[in-house]
Order: structure tokens, then C-alpha cells, then sequence
DNA sequence: AATGTGACATACC
DNA sequence: TGGTATGCCACAT
């Protein structure tokens, strides 16, 4: 029944992530307030899809970057597709402008 | 119950 | 530069 309370806020978190821009496992993990659980957001990830397949999980990338989530939604390439449908330009698997279009929850929302 | 795995991150060598 | 180890938390077997 209820969702663990992290579950939750990982998917109140990803929700509020602006078109266009892109966010990371750990500033995620960090503004639940476990900064080195990174890896409960990429798990709440790859379920996300059976719970609420709207979230915009294609704007998560890891700190570098890099969209190692990419084969986890489908296709290889649906994740870039998505990204650069958004504006936001992919290269070699990796965002570009990757600082700028970064959006950090703890400094966003100003917490 | 114990062990292995994972869409991560950090530290160390 | 790159591999190895550890921390973290939940899940699968």
C-alpha cells in the first residue's frame, strides 16, 4: 500500500523538474535528505515506469551527465529523443551544457 | 538469513 | 587515467 515516504518524494521531486532541464540521482538523493542514496532514486526509477509513466524520469541524468539510464526506456535512443525534443542537445550519450541547464531541487525550490 | 545486484557517488591507490 | 573499495538502501534469489 503506501509507497515508502522516499519513494514519494523522489517522484514530488522528478514532477517539478522544468522542462528543459535536467537534474542528477544524487541532487535528488540530497534534497530527500539522504545525500548517499543516490541509488534508491535510480531503483525508484527503473519503477517509476509501473507507477506513474509521466514522470519526466529522461531528465535524470548521473553526475557527469551521461544518461546511463538510456537502456532502461525501451529504445537506446528514446531517451535522447526525449531530451532533445526539449532543447536540450546530446552527445555521445552525454547533455551538453550539462552545468547550465543543470537544476538543482535544494537550490530551486529554496529549501 | 545471507548474498548478489543496481538508471549512483565518493574516496583511495 | 582508471580500476578498486566502500557507503547507502531496497529488492531478488
Amino acid at each position: 500500500m503506501s509507497r515508502p515516504a522516499y519513494l514519494d518524494e523522489v517522484y514530488e521531486i522528478l514532477a517539478l523538474v522544468p522542462e528543459g532541464r535536467v537534474t542528477t540521482y544524487g541532487h535528488i538523493a540530497q534534497a530527500i535528505g539522504s545525500k548517499k542514496s543516490a541509488r534508491i532514486v535510480g531503483w525508484a526509477m527503473n519503477r517509476v515506469h509501473t507507477l506513474d509513466a509521466s514522470l519526466p524520469a529522461h531528465r535524470v541524468v548521473n553526475r557527469n551527465g551521461v544518461l546511463t539510464g538510456k537502456h532502461h526506456f525501451g529504445d537506446p535512443d528514446r531517451m535522447q529523443k526525449l531530451l532533445e525534443k526539449e532543447g536540450i542537445r546530446v552527445k555521445n550519450d552525454q547533455v551538453m551544457n550539462f552545468q547550465k541547464i543543470l537544476w538543482i531541487p535544494l537550490e530551486e525550490l529554496n529549501i
